[in-house]
RNA sequence: GCCGGAGUGGUGAAACUGGUAGACGCGCUGGACUCAAAAUCCAGUGGUACUUUGUACCGUGUCGGUUCGAUUCCGACCUCCGGCACCA
């Protein structure tokens, strides 16, 4: 009987789904495990990505489920977003038709690689029936003050007519227009309150041992948190004062100038009718019209222009200059900076560069600074100089003593700043879910009334062809009456951005049906949180952060008991290939690639590196094909087979034939046996066996033991699959080579053939399960509990014990395996190669770890 | 520049708390089966040297250190990958 992947897949996953196995229901006597992968974006088919990550997941989650736990696992759609809208333009469609034709297609490829998804619990972000609670969420977000409107600059593309995020904009032009300059254009945007939960974000950070250490750190640094004062410059000449902020209020004597970021509200005020607003108008500009990336590259020289003006240093009353300069930031700290040139290598250059003058206020022990010699800023620690009072103190010490000194004296006071900004969620694009906002010339911004939720959607919408959203063109869905006082109004027109859908759609899950608010607290009160999240690294700030935040909204509003959602994250790497070239026609696809000739020209193929599969490197195998190929089993095994899960996997195709290779070894093993098998009990691990059925027991319960360890401990998949192809080789071995198995053998063979079977039931579930019915047994594997090793069986009589001499491997000995310490030292001393190697030397010392080495020492 | 992570055969990788480096797979070499090929099966496969049975030496990015013993711990450096980056 061959083994025929096409026919066993298509057999076993028509009885899943007609029995509903993976099918879950909360069960408060048992035990729940939420396992999540995070949802695709429906862009058309499933990439090697995907079955990565998904194929970890399916393990983890059979493999729990035979453990007893009560699994739940769940896929959806992250649906809204703008490659459905230029997918729509370029084929003339409407981006929900796209959108849906590609989730079905999608659902069929993974049914078709044998995933345990609970079906039933699917969700698509862009049906009414999700987004409408996110409007009623962000209502009680505006009520909260949580969400809120504010000003901001954006980069807009005119031909677009639309705000492009950073990623879309390419050398300063639209990626869709090269020939577009982008402008940054000042736009009214909703924004998310997240900096209000920084704090306790951050806190929490140190209690999430689930989650690796780098995203831990990736997330800290984004929050970016950091303590200093603010102090108050008075404007010479003006009863205005200018707030900066600073971590290092110990140089405060020495900011000898001031510098404001160009976006800075009080510049136009302060310049006006000088002789330099013209010249400062321009540069602010000029400068703004740059994109924020390119402005704070760290090509970007800087530069800066005098306004004209002058405020007061209020720790030592002298007047110094104000800049306008390129490099300070508008939204961190307070968007101006006293500069400090002798202690700040930055402020340095600046001064040098504009012949501004330098105060020492910090003096190393060791030498002595000079104002005019220096060639770089002081930035180490000292003694304060040149500061008043504080003279003589070290300079870390004072921080604390200036900055009390600066509120005493009222000109400052200490503060904590985040680099964490808040989340901007406006988007002016047509596939996203609309923000539940009125505009009244009377009444002014009001929120839709919760009775008139959900703001839909309007789906019979001309798309535009040059991109845009049409929402603004559409009175139908804009106009409206004030909720307040009736009159004629105007909806919001942006929707959301399509992280706000991502950042609670692990709770949905919980109760996908629940009509009557966004969560059912009972069932997500049993579900949440996800006790294991898989997904990329390429998420580890923004959804992350995004839904930890989110999440703490919710709980606030006592929709949510938890506060973090996942309470462990694995992060796998990416799916890697090497990239192939013609020197006539560039990247290759795989298949244009014969036998290291372009198919095209016949010239030969140029070898690149091995990176990340991607469409614009051509290096990408179509999951499908190898799944028409060689059966969903297959390109799972491979898939975990080939690497860690964290690691980067390269994809290989002589080991997809190597894992292919194993499965038909396995499937030829039980079919060639079956009469025999079949015939036998499975060996009870009563009474004593004979060589080599009682190795072979042993190594079966070995096998039980490692597997079980590398799925649950750490998720090497790899070295599980390495220990189930050893069982296997024994098992040929001993088939190949010893007797007949006989009456006492066969049921080891059974033992340990059903071992491997049920072990790698999680990674290969189809052909398992086929082998499985092979063996006169009845019911699936999702159902057999899994497999626990017997210690008697463990036990062996002898063990090898490694014989050094002054650390170096000398000889070995099999010595019986409770052999003591004098035993084994008295068995070294007399091995004849240890001798050997002694020679005359007199023993100094000898190191016994018992069934494991003795070492030797002379 | 700062913060993470990683460097092991021809190759993907193992070695879980310092104790036999290279499990398992791929590739390669030789053999069996076959008219032949494919498939399958068996054996070998880190390097160098030799007296080629076997033995010795070297070997986990580099250089040092701790230790009876280091891929594993410590210090310095090099390379690669990821993140952040004029953050005041």
């Amino acid at each position: 009987m061959k083994y025929d992947a096409q026919r066993v897949e298509a057999k076993w996953q028509t009885q899943w789904e007609e029995t509903d196995l993976f099918k879950v229901h909360e069960d408060p006597d048992r035990e729940k495990y939420y396992l999540l992968e995070m949802f695709p974006y429906p862009s058309g088919k499933i990439h090697m990505g995907h079955v990565r990550n998904y194929t970890i997941g399916d393990v983890v989650a059979r493999y729990k489920r035979m453990c007893g736990k009560n699994v739940l696992h769940p896929m959806g759609w992250d649906a809204f977003g703008l490659p459905a809208e230029n997918a729509a333009i370029e084929n003339n469609t409407h981006p929900g038709e796209w959108t849906y034709r590609n989730i079905d297609y999608m659902r069929s490829q993974l049914k078709r690689m044998g995933f345990s998804y609970d079906w039933d619990r699917e969700l698509a972000t862009c049906d009414p029936d999700y987004y409408q609670w996110e409007q009623l969420v962000f209502l009680k977000m505006y009520e909260k003050g949580l969400a809120y409107k504010k000003k901001t600059h954006v980069n807009w593309c005119d031909k677009c007519q639309t705000v492009l995020a950073k990623e879309q904009v390419e050398n300063g032009c639209c990626w869709r227009h090269q020939d577009q300059e982008v402008v940054l254009k000042e736009m009214d945007s909703w924004f998310f309150k997240i900096t209000a939960y920084a704090e306790e974000i951050l806190e929490q950070c140190d209690r999430l041992p689930g989650w690796p250490e780098r995203v831990l750190t990736m997330q800290r640094n984004w929050i970016g948190k950091s303590r200093g004062a603010i102090i108050r410059f008075p404007v010479a000449g003006s009863e205005e004062q200018v707030e900066v902020y600073t971590t290092r209020q110990d140089t405060v004597f020495g900011a000898t100038f001031m510098c404001f970021a160009p976006e800075h509200p009080m510049l136009k005020d302060l310049v006006r009718g000088t002789e330099q607003e013209r010249e400062v108008l321009e540069f602010v500009e000029r400068t703004l019209k740059v994109d924020s990336y390119i402005r704070t590259a760290d090509f970007t020289v800087k530069e800066g222009v005098f306004t004209g003006r002058y405020c007061i240093n209020p720790a030592t009353g002298e007047e110094i200059p104000i800049f306008v300069a390129n490099f300070v930031l508008f939204d961190y700290g307070t968007g101006a900076v006293m500069a400090v040139p002798a202690h700040d290598q930055r402020d340095f250059d600046f001064a040098r560069k504009y012949g501004l003058r330098l105060r020492v206020v910090i003096q190393p022990e060791d030498e002595k600074l000079d104002e005019d010699a220096m060639t770089g800023a002081y930035e180490g620690e000292g003694r304060l100089v040149n500061s008043g009072s504080f003279n003589g103190q070290k300079n870390l010490e004072a921080l604390d003593r200036i900055a009390e000194w600066l509120e005493s004296e009222g000109i400052g006071h200490r503060t904590v700043n985040y680099r964490l900004r808040d989340w901007n969620i406006s988007r002016q694009r047509y596939w996203g879910a609309p923000i539940p906002i009125i505009y009244c010339d009377a009444c002014g911004t009001v929120p839709v009334p919760e009775k008139d939720l959900p703001v839909l959607l309007p789906m019979d919408v001309e798309m535009r062809s040059h991109g845009g959203s049409p929402l603004p063109f559409e009175p139908s869905f804009y106009e409206t009456a004030c909720p307040r006082c009736g009159g004629a109004a105007r909806r919001e027109t942006d929707t959301m951005d399509t992280f706000v859908e991502s950042s609670w759609y692990f709770d949905r899950y919980a109760c996908p049906d629940y009509r009557q608010g966004p969560l059912d607290p009972a069932r997500v009160s049993y579900w949440m949180p996800v006790d294991q999240y898989i997904g990329g690294i390429e998420h580890a700030i923004l959804h992350l952060l995004y839904s930890r935040f989110y999440t703490r909204v919710l709980r606030d509003f006592g929709y949510l008991e938890v506060s973090e959602p996942f309470t462990n994250l694995l992060t796998q790497g990416m799916v890697c290939k090497e990239t192939q070239s013609c020197p006539t026609h560039g990247y290759l696809f795989p298949d244009e690639a014969k036998d290291g000739r372009c198919a095209r020209c016949g010239d030969e193929v140029v070898l690149g590196g091995t990176v990340k599969m991607s469409k614009s490197k051509r290096n990408v195998i179509d999951p499908q094909e190898m799944v028409d190929r060689y059966g969903a089993d297959t390109v799972r095994m491979f898939c975990l087979f080939a690497s860690p899960p964290e690691r980067d996997l390269e994809w290989n195709e002589q080991g997809v034939e190597g894992s292919y290779r194993f499965l038909n070894r396995v499937w030829r093993l039980v079919t060639d046996n079956l009469d025999a098998l079949k015939a036998s009990a499975v060996f009870d691990g009563e009474g004593e066996l004979a060589e080599p059925f009682r190795s072979l027991h042993r190594k079966t319960h070995r096998t039980i033991q490692k597997v079980t360890a590398d799925i649950e401990d750490r998720f090497h998949f790899n070295t599980a699959v390495s220990a189930v192809m050893e069982l296997m080789n024994d098992i040929s071995r001993i088939l190949g080579e010893g007797p007949e198995p006989g009456e006492e053998g066969w049921p080891v063979m059974r033992e340990a053939l059903e071992a491997a079977v049920v072990l790698l039931s999680p990674v290969v579930p189809h052909i398992t399960e086929e082998l499985w019915s092979l063996l006169g047994r009845e019911g699936n594997l999702l159902g057999v509990p899994w497999p626990r090793y017997r210690r008697e069986a463990l036990e062996v009589d002898t063990r090898t014990v490694v014989l050094q001499v002054n650390g170096k491997l000398r000889s070995r000995v099999e010595v019986r395996a409770d052999c003591g310490r004098e035993e084994l030292e008295k068995a070294a001393l007399s091995d004849e190669r240890v001798r050997k190697f002694i020679g005359e030397k007199p023993v100094k010392k000898v190191i016994v770890v018992p069934n494991k080495l003795v070492n030797v020492v002379v």
